[in-house]
DNA sequence: GTCTATAAAAGGATAGAC
DNA sequence: GTCTATCCTTTTATAGAC
């Protein structure tokens, strides 16, 4: 049984805006890998912005079972949980060859007049992402020098996943990805209570 | 006397790229914001992309005075160096009330498939950035431990700038961007040789 | 809900006179 | 080097039958 047409043409946009970015993907884009047409298409969206929306919010609503899930499989340890997030990442550069991109932070930056909203989806993914660290480090706050703000460590690995993953992009090259995480590691291990560190 | 017609058109463009984006940024709206007529643009560039491609040499040509000078007037110390031009950026997102982007930052992410010669004057930009930044931290290399990574250093201070940069403006708030410094200062200031540590 | 056909506009690029 | 006019393609979106 072959899904519903409005999950065929959110699917196929979230896997073109992330290949091809937003602009770069035509509504002709969408019908064609989605094999919808363009009756269709319109009949449940006003309009490509709305597609994008959609897009989003499958992202916000997958981040468990699509992202968190998957990378935590096997893994218990709080904190390496984080760096098993990170890897996932990681694997995802690999993968395409260093053209990856995070699709949500691609997006924030490509969109430069983003309707409200669009950038509230926008945030509402990185808030959940980063909520997810933050909630490792939490499990893991007994291990963490006492008053350690790890709100702001957790936004701070979301900062140095995406710039890793441009740097990685842009100079082709993986290493790049791991020195960041490598910096972060480094850092996390300094803010951990002596006697408990390994 | 007005500037070669040249000039104009990488000028425009650049600006238009920054505030608009590539794809977004149509040949009409860089005619009309130089005024300069088709025929004089395509006498000088085959296409839009070699219009990208100059101006992405004029931000690399630039970077000295255009960026780190202005941001270094009257700072002597290395260190502070490295924070004054953050504190640019800052001034930049506060500026574009929350919604400034790296222009290079925001082209890497934007531009899926670029040719070559794109991809590689992103990373010659991205690597001047650096390489401006690692100097700093090296003026200053007898304050840190002893086997200091400094170029990794500089690196992470790119990533942490990037990331920064795109929280606040998604956020709509320049405050991710300051926790990202904060973040980052501290973490510099536990890699200082204790004595010497302010 | 789905189909085909098509409107209406915007886009990159070119022609050829000056 | 600069000007106007225009070609050709792509793009978003709509119309209206089924």
């Amino acid at each position: 049984m072959t899904k519903n047409t409005r999950q065929r043409i959110v699917d196929a946009a979230m896997e073109l805006f992330w290949l091809k970015g937003y602009s770069s993907t035509s509504i002709a884009d969408i019908l064609s890998r989605s094999q919808v047409n363009s009756g269709s298409l319109y009949h449940f969206f006003p309009g490509k912005q709305d597609v994008l929306v959609a897009v989003l919010e499958a992202y916000r609503d997958g981040i468990g079972p699509m992202l968190l899930e998957p990378a935590w499989g096997g893994v218990d340890d709080p904190l390496e949980k984080v760096f098993a997030l990170l890897a996932r990442y990681r694997r995802s550069i690999v993968d395409t060859e260093c053209q990856y991109g995070c699709p949500i932070g691609s997006l924030a930056l490509e969109l430069h007049e983003p309707d409200p909203a669009v950038r509230e989806l926008l945030a509402a993914n990185f808030t959940a992402w980063v909520d997810a660290v933050e909630a490792c480090f939490r499990e893991a706050a007994y291990r963490f020098e006492p008053g350690t703000d790890l709100r702001a460590l957790a936004e701070l690995t979301l900062n140095v996943m995406e710039g890793g993953v441009m740097q990685a992009r842009t100079y082709r090259d993986v290493a790049c990805f791991d020195r960041a995480v490598a910096q972060l590691r480094r850092m996390i291990e300094a803010m951990l209570v002596r006697d408990l560190a390994e």
